[in-house]
DNA sequence: GAAAAATACTTTATAACTAAATTATTGATG
DNA sequence: CATCAATAATTTAGTTATAAAGTATTTTTC
């Protein structure tokens, strides 16, 4: 519990919305309300965390964050994954999933495997040379996310991560729901 | 720190995948390190709420997720905002701005305001028909954004929004120091 | 006060992503 | 078994984003 405590005295109260605030928060008002508040953060907090891994991606492996997520989803599954499993884990349209496999086929991190149980679908998988180079920016991502995430300590990032679940859950369910 | 032990964390087998677990963290493994899930799980989140969102926009409001973003900064700045400022609070580059302002200004939703004290700059202001309707798009915004995240509640939402809170604040700094 | 550096915006080229339509295949229903 | 719906991948057209280079202006430095 002394964690928290400490926790919030460094962090801004909400109501320290005054002079710079970085990000999408500069400027808020004090009567925005919680639901866009946390919203806004979220944005702010994952933003600036793909910015880093971002130019760090391009400038030591000359590559971007959508092909690593690509090849980091892929590195877990050996025989491979459909291309509508890989959209679905990534969160992102087929069409896309079909544009960054042609890319990373030509370039030789994947390839094509024809499903023989169902011919619409194809699997794709990393090539050896894939799974070897693939190893050794996984190793850089995981330790500047370390880097960049160790002051948070240990207890506040477990905690965290346990309230992004809940998070996660609870968006899950209503999207769901949601019929627009 | 052998090599081996490393590639087998990378390539592990789908075995451990937990059921139905949505998104990024699908078929990822235990020992999968801290720093590393909790940027996936905050990802995750980030994700889906803004699909959520940008789904309501477009189909309510024919209009994009970035676009709401930029007027809803301007909107908090009723003598407007210096494009370089815009950039920075939205987290974009310039360039990004300048193509968004285009369409903006073509759609009557914000004007280009000639800067006096300094000629390279533009102000840019919501125009009055624009301050209009972006004001009943900012209230449905809200909602769909209340209704999403009421079942986590007013204290987990303020805690949540005070880790997160802190986790800006040490990222910000780690950003300022990195030289890549 | 002239040269050099920094800044604000724009332009260019390209990558990533989406929604919607299309093609090919599979599954379900009468 | 024939049709109709659902699914997996692709194609297409358009938006959003980037990095890098270019232009015009301001600021700094000597």
């Amino acid at each position: 519990m002394g964690a928290m405590a400490d926790m919030q005295t460094l962090c801004n109260s909400p109501s320290d919305t005054g002079g710079g605030m970085a990000g999408r928060e500069a400027g808020l008002a004090h009567d925005e309300h919680q639901a866009v508040r946390l919203w806004l953060r979220l944005m702010t907090c994952s933003t600036q965390i793909e910015q880093v891994i971002r130019s760090k991606l391009r400038t030591q492996f000359a590559t971007t964050l959508p092909r690593f997520d690509y090849l980091a989803q892929l590195s877990r599954f050996p025989k491979g994954l459909r291309m509508k499993t890989l959209s679905e884990y990534l969160m992102v349209t087929g069409g896309n999933i079909t544009g960054l496999t042609d890319q990373l086929v030509a370039e030789g991190w994947v390839e094509r495997v024809a499903d023989d149980e169902d011919r619409r679908s194809m699997t794709v998988r990393l090539t050896r040379s894939g799974k070897k180079q693939f190893s050794t920016m996984a190793k850089a991502h995981e330790q500047w996310l370390e880097h960049l995430l160790a002051p948070l300590g240990a207890d506040a990032a477990r905690e965290l991560y346990e309230q992004l679940g809940l998070l996660r859950q609870i968006v899950g369910q209503r999207m769901e729901q949601l019929a627009d």
